[in-house]
DNA sequence: CGGTATCCGTTCCGATACTG
DNA sequence: CAGTATCGGAACGGATACCG
């Protein structure tokens, strides 16, 4: 007689491998880097350090919420280095450190490839979207 | 006299910038592969052709829900390819197309940066959060 | 200036049940 | 075997208002 039904059983196999996926480095970069503001903070931040208010206003439509949630994450992970100058009005500096710059680089392959296939990958949607159009 | 009150001119900012990024490629393949799951099929099939049972086995924790719907999304974009053997009972195979081989190869940089710089932002990590558990 | 706190609609996804 | 259909909880993120 089995110990687990067969819903405990499925149950328990998500939760190893949940736990698989959160501690796998290559997901984790992958939920890092898809997020949708950090391909935009990153890539703003790559000519050179930015104030908070410069950026809010290079990467528009971004809320105050999302912006500082994204450079928290950012600076958590030693990507971003954040700089308070303790002037009147405060004043607070935003810059690329050398692991987020190595970032970058790899966002720029993604950017790359994204740009060389991009044609492929449209026709290939056409071709898909046509062919199930039949089919109500 | 402005036509429009502040709140009206961000909305129309916003919108204007999803569209933007609607339409840039690098955010749309970003959003192909961030997917929760997309990395995993990619990379169960990249040894070669893959069961749709044999997919759902390799990745333990998927629904079918999810499997169907992966599988759609990247058919769809041409990386991956769907064949239907009529024979009984059915048996429909998948395979990465040569540009699904070409985004696997692209996925391995970015597991190659995963896996060399992990160390650095789990290092990282831990030095924040040391550095935020006072102010609770 | 540089944020934080809260509310609230939308979207995602897992569970479950059923079909050709 | 290879899916599809439906539901409900959780999480994401935008709008808004407020603070040091």
């Amino acid at each position: 007689m089995p110990t687990m039904t067969a819903a405990q059983r499925r149950e328990q196999a998500r939760r190893a491998y949940d736990a698989f996926l959160r501690s796998c480095p290559t997901h984790q970069l992958l939920d890092r880097i898809s997020d949708k503001w950090v391909g935009l903070v990153v890539s703003a931040l790559a000519p050179g350090p930015q104030r908070y208010s410069d950026l809010a206003r290079r990467i528009a439509g971004v809320s105050p919420k999302m912006l500082t949630q994204t450079l928290r994450a950012l600076e958590r992970d030693g990507l971003v280095s954040r700089t308070v100058t303790p002037s009147v009005p405060v004043r607070v500096d935003y810059a690329l450190t050398p692991l987020g710059a190595s970032l970058s680089g790899l966002l720029s392959a993604v950017k790359d490839w994204a740009e060389t296939h991009f044609d492929e990958v449209h026709a290939a949607r056409q071709r898909y979207d046509a062919a199930h159009a039949r089919e109500s």
